[in-house]
DNA sequence: TATGAATGAGTCTTCATTCAT
DNA sequence: AATGAATGAAGACTCATTCAT
């Protein structure tokens, strides 16, 4: 059978996203693959990095796209976001350690696109009156980010059932800890 | 002049927390030392990790004492909480990704007794009526810590002024996004 | 297309002369044909310098016949030998450096069997009075072979011309550097 | 005791001479050191290699120099010479072999500084009516370089006395095989 | 039969660690 | 006590080889 790009790449991401520091002979065996097969196609551990970071860029957009950012309520389309966007939560907090490593180089240009897409639907929410003005979009754009990664953690940890992941998200980025109904 | 021991793990924390697969040689360099006296006082890179989060650990704790969580109303505990631990959250980043690799190994209890106390202080707020009960204080507490990370971040790439970010975090933790004055 | 074994022999040749540490890629590659295509017809390296050896052995016999070292004055032979022999130079140079590594293996027998014949012929001419006693006919033979190498490389690398080469080698090795007619 | 640079570079000398493809685990053995303490002076192979490229043209600056190439006849001077480089021959011949492989770096400029006091001292032979004119002092030169490699292997598979070759070596430089008193 | 693809083996390199000063 | 130097261990990479088409 041939070489599955993609299969090795889902399987690297799996791996790296729970033990950062796997091995490449970790991650071929992963992978269901050998050392050498895997170097013939990522040469090199960076060429593999570099080659997830394309993987999980793709998938980002993917899960943007799937969200339909424009259309609608902001709060809806945040909803929107965090669900489809969760699958990806892994993988895009790894990327973001390894890019840390990156400092000199700067880092790739599609995350800035991811950035703008998210800062835009924010501010597009402070618009229309929906979101608050005093927390600003790049911040949104962050804290869900961090959010996300913490879902992800909570998850795996089994703190947090998979099901209600997306509900704990969404509701705290949009409403926050503290009772409404309580005014 | 002696091994100033609090001073080196200031500073493996400083690196750590920038660049998590630092050197041996890296960190000693960042501490004013040299390698073999790093393996001295730390004997392993386990042994360095370790002491770090006895480090992270008490620093934690003092600045969970400093809130004072216990008193007053639990959205200003809350407040206090996050301006306490906000020196921290590097620190505490770096160790929780590390964690992840002693996955076997059943972690330090010490981070049990923080998880507890900041539980107790949503489960707090729950009960007075001020916090909603649909969001756990289970996943109050992880999502604390990942917006404190986030938080860190953006402070660190510029994202988010210094002076900022302890209302950024408390107002969306506690808050969210929505307006409420808008209703 | 059927394999043309003499014609991968002599690509080989060409290349490995050139450039001992080639890939079994790169002389595929000069052979015009693929490694898994140069490892059937020559299972192993090992076997390719085996069979290589055997040309260049089979190459040289035949030079030495050409030149009919049994015939004629042993300073005329000498001139039709190296004549005769200057194409194999780079080969056996390679020849001899490969069979360094198999010192433990004992040598073909073949390149014996070439000596033999070299020695033979100083041999005949020192028993003829034509040449030296006292540089042994071992020696001799040893050096053509060093001359052979220094020609076919100063001919690589430009420094004397192609056509020159057999009379500077001839030369050198009969007459010496000295100029006999200033006596 | 203190890593012995100079001894290191001999011991690698002396191996690499006899087998051009040792692994730098033999080197490091060979030289009474591990691999790591190795690599810690002459970071990879490559490294090793142009270290004893520098450590040979000392050698052979050094030999040049005792030779005194000025002074006196030019055969004497030749004598002299070849006495000289005898003990470099080996390392030489590998330093030529290996800087095929750089074809594209061009060669260290020592060498050329090198061959042309060799050169400068044919001339000088020519010019004294010494030397003949039909063969290029050019050539002469690397004739040179041939018969000390032969003269080297040689000795090592025990053809020639190891006191004999520098006479074997002159006599056929400067006189040829053929008898002159047969005149 | 000829070849692209996969892999086992072995070398190079680097890191964490230990030792002698 | 502190450090430069040496090393064992382990990861990454490349090559020669084999397999399936």
């Amino acid at each position: 059978m041939s070489f599955d790009r993609d299969h090795v790449l889902r399987a690297a991401a799996d791996l790296l996203t729970r033990k950062a520091t796997a091995t490449t002979e970790e991650v071929a065996r992963a992978a269901g693959t050998s050392r050498a097969t895997l170097n013939r196609y990522f040469p090199g551990r960076d060429a593999l990095v570099r080659a997830l970071e394309e993987f999980g860029l793709a998938e980002c957009e993917a899960a943007l796209d799937e969200a339909r950012l424009d259309e609608g309520a902001a709060d809806q389309a945040v909803h929107r976001l965090v669900r489809a966007m969760e699958p990806c939560a892994g993988l895009v907090s790894f990327l973001y350690s390894e890019n840390q490593l990156f400092e000199g180089e700067g880092q790739h240009a599609g995350w800035s696109r991811i950035d703008e897409r998210l800062n835009a639907l924010f501010r597009r929410g402070q618009e229309s009156g929906a979101f608050r003005l005093d927390l600003s979009a790049v911040w949104l754009t962050e804290a869900l980010y961090g959010l996300l990664t913490a879902g992800s953690w909570a998850v795996t940890e089994g703190r947090v059932a998979r099901n209600d992941i997306t509900h704990m998200i969404v509701e705290l980025l949009l409403g926050g800890a503290t009772r409404r109904d309580a005014t």
